[in-house]
DNA sequence: TTTCAAATGCAACTAAGTTGCATTTGTATT
DNA sequence: AATACAAATGCAACTTAGTTGCATTTGAAA
């Protein structure tokens, strides 16, 4: 696996290296699946304001740093890394049980056909299932 | 296309025939894509609670009459019939200027492979993009 | 070390969706 | 047609995710 400079990441996308943003990216990297800002706010365990860590998420997610997921419960997600790759799009898995969100690594590479006049700019897919723990 | 019977399609899931509940289904087998809860209760014209109108919807949901789609907006969206037929999923589009929900007729039948101890249960798949109105 | 935009913290707000409970209504039964 | 009862409705109050405006603080560049 590739190590990944933090540093790197916040001046390429024109990002104030903070305390909190350095925590939530870290959060973010490490995590074994997507989060949701109760989940960061609790693995962050310092004292975080909501707008802030909102704005920050909106921040990651318009430079590309990290992607969101709506699944059904209507609470987002965040997980590091883009959705789409050169190589196409990877799929998300939500469990029903933990409601747990994980990125399946597996790129799809389908294409879908459109209405006339349409004009597809990206694809996400969300499988609902059980997951292994559960 | 084939007719639907509103009366059956009630007697069919047990749910009492009401007039909130003949025109509710209306809306959403006459729409031309997916309703959120403001745009179910301006269309339905008449006042409509709130409540009874979500309970409404949760149970055209769970008798599988209608689907919900949760696109980026996080407001939920109603569309008349099953994301799944025996032909394979359906995917929704949804436009990026006026986030406008459309259902896509073509079927996808594609697989995906999910770690090991994952068991698929659903695919839903969204599409972003720009419709042929903008 | 000064400067200034950008980031933070706070409080107040918005909007989606839910819950509990009293009242009403659809339908099945007599 | 009258009765009976569960299911549906309406209302009010609540919960929770996410946003906004503004005063204060801080990172980084000059």
């Amino acid at each position: 696996m590739e190590q990944i400079s933090l540093d790197q990441v916040f001046r390429e996308n024109n990002l104030k290296r903070t305390k909190l943003r350095i925590a939530l990216l870290g959060c973010l990297i490490n995590a074994k699946h997507a989060q949701s800002y109760i989940d960061l706010k609790e693995r962050l365990g310092i004292e975080v304001d909501k707008s802030t860590l909102y704005r920050n998420l909106s921040a990651f997610e318009e430079a590309g740093i990290i992607h969101r997921i709506n699944d059904h419960s209507g609470v987002s997600k965040y997980a590091f890394g883009k959705v789409d790759n050169h190589e196409g799009n990877h799929a998300h898995f939500v469990c029903e049980q933990c409601e747990t969100v994980f990125c399946v690594e597996e790129n799809l590479n389908f294409e879908i056909k459109v209405p006339k006049g349409f004009k597809t700019r990206s694809v996400q897919t969300i499988i609902t299932g059980i997951c292994s723990a559960c």
